[in-house]
RNA sequence: GUGGUAAUAGCUCAGUUGGUUAGAGCACUGGUUUGUGGUACCAGGGGUCGCCGGUUCAAGUCCGGUUUACCACCCCA
């Protein structure tokens, strides 16, 4: 037999409709916040995702040679085709530029739980704003998403953290340049290594005061006020000159945190050093969601999502310098977490009317209204082989759908047709001519029993 | 890429120390029912027991390999 290929996804219809919820909700939360859709092609030059990201990132694609000699890749992800579609029209795009996207991703790599070969991710960035207030409306639109499903500050929570504070304070340890980035490649993995080997990671950039550093590193990741995280950051410039860029960051830290607090945001934000993100283009603030632990304080699962500054990657990408913000939300999780919640409203893809045709004669009539009422934009079924007059009704029942019509050979020689209200058991008989208003009358109103 | 666990009907699973023709519930199809349903009753279809090989008189059951899935690592959004 064959199978689907390892780490992809059939929808049945089922799923699919399950699928379509999310995004719609997505859709409509972006949308409500200004974000315009855009999309990309799937198949993309592999040299795009190299360029960005290097060359060991082929080990992760999809990649092959296509009958043009061309080397190619499916997508793992779209900032860089956004980057390039923002990047080719910069001088003439108004700004902001906040677009949003919901698309079909794809990575080689071992599927595992929350993880697959594809999966499904929105996307919305802002381009062309350097200041806070384009985090803070990123942050907005994100936790719109979440919210929009029904979900409130009791079941996730948003973990924001800076990666220009973190370079700062590495810079005033001493520690600059390709260093600084390896070290802050050690902090984001601090939470699931072990301390020894954490300390052994650091030992080439710190020495025998690895553990000192690690020291502080823990007492900042643990500082969830701002004032505390401020004043331990002022403690630790070592002159002026750091002293006097500290105090700058934190003052946009401050601009940052009243936006969202004037957003009736805090209850979802909790400031965490402790989130650096693998990604080496991330240039300012950056932030994880995640769902909270069922008990106790922490967090539990894969991040929900994720995102941040990237201010550099258009000038990489061979564009003019453009500051960017984006954030991704994947299917997968996100789909994982509604059931775990039970805010996955229960499908109805029910038709409103169902046709019961008495006999042979009485079908072409039924026929004609199952077109006429389907003009008339209401969802009709019927069978396509006729079975027994009860038999339809059991159909008609077990469809789901709320009205019966039937087209009876009283009826039909009268000129009319019989509603039943399948809810109520309530009927009345229309003409014929009038029944797609008559129904829909009857869809509003119902059919009392009586 | 490494290790652990698992794989029996569309789904959830049972299947004894290896022993006749591999079972249940749900789902599906038909009938009871050619003028009243969803929720009654009866019947039916559906399986190379993931795949390949081995041990044995005999393998769903034991052994080896392989594929896939799940879990933990590695890597990484």
């Amino acid at each position: 037999m064959l199978e689907r290929l390892p780490g992809f996804r059939d929808f049945y219809p089922e799923d699919c409709a399950r699928r379509d919820f999310l995004f719609r909700v997505w859709t409509e939360a972006a949308r409500r916040h200004g974000f315009r859709r855009y999309d990309i092609p799937t198949l993309e030059p592999l040299e795009l995702f190299t360029e960005k990201s290097g060359p060991e990132i082929v080990s992760q694609l999809f990649n092959f040679t296509d009958k043009g000699g061309r080397e190619v890749a499916l997508r793992p992800e779209l900032t860089p085709s956004l980057a390039r579609m923002v990047g080719a029209r910069v001088a003439t795009l108004k700004k902001p530029v906040k677009w949003f996207n919901i698309a079909e991703n794809f990575r080689y790599e071992k599927p595992q739980e929350g993880r697959l070969r594809s999966h499904f991710q929105l996307n919305c960035d802002i381009f062309g704003e350097p200041g806070p207030a384009a985090d803070a409306e990123l942050i907005a639109v994100c936790l719109a998403c979440l919210r929009a499903f029904g979900l409130g500050p009791e079941d996730f929570a948003l973990r924001l953290s800076d990666r220009t504070l973190w370079t700062l304070l590495l810079e005033a340890m001493g520690i600059e340049g390709t260093a600084a980035m390896e070290v802050l490649g050690i902090i984001d993995k601090l939470e699931r290594t072990p301390r020894e080997e954490t300390l052994k990671r650091l030992q080439p950039h710190f020495g025998d005061a690895s553990e000192d550093f690690l020291g502080q590193f823990g007492m900042l990741m643990a500082l969830h006020e701002f004032g505390e995280m401020a004043d331990f950051m002022r403690s630790l410039a070592p002159n002026a000159g750091i002293r006097e860029k500290t105090e700058t960051r934190l003052g946009v830290w401050r601009e940052l945190l009243d936006a969202l607090d004037a957003m009736e945001l805090s209850p979802f934000i909790r400031i965490d050093l402790g989130i650096v993100r693998g990604l080496a283009y991330y240039t300012g603030f950056v932030f994880e969601v995640f769902k909270l632990a069922p008990d106790g304080p922490g967090y539990a699962g894969r991040a929900l999502a994720g995102g941040g500054r990237y201010d550099h990657l258009v000038s990489k990408l061979g564009f003019p310098p453009t500051e960017a913000v984006g954030f991704g939300m994947g299917d997968v999780t996100m789909t994982q977490f509604l059931e775990e919640k039970k805010k996955l409203p229960p499908i109805i893809e029910a038709p409103d009317v169902f046709i019961v045709a008495a006999g042979e004669a009485e079908r072409r009539a039924a026929l004609g209204l199952a077109g006429r009422l389907r003009a008339a934009g209401i969802r009709t079924e019927y069978a396509l082989r006729a079975p027994g007059f009860g038999k339809q009704f059991r159909l008609a029942g077990q469809c789901g759908a709320r009205l019966a019509v039937v087209v009876g050979t009283d009826e039909l020689a009268a000129g009319n047709v019989r509603l039943k209200d399948l809810a109520s058991g309530g009927e009345s008989v229309v003409p014929l001519s009038g029944a797609p208003a008559a129904v829909r009358v009857a869809l509003e109103e119902g059919i009392g029993s009586a």
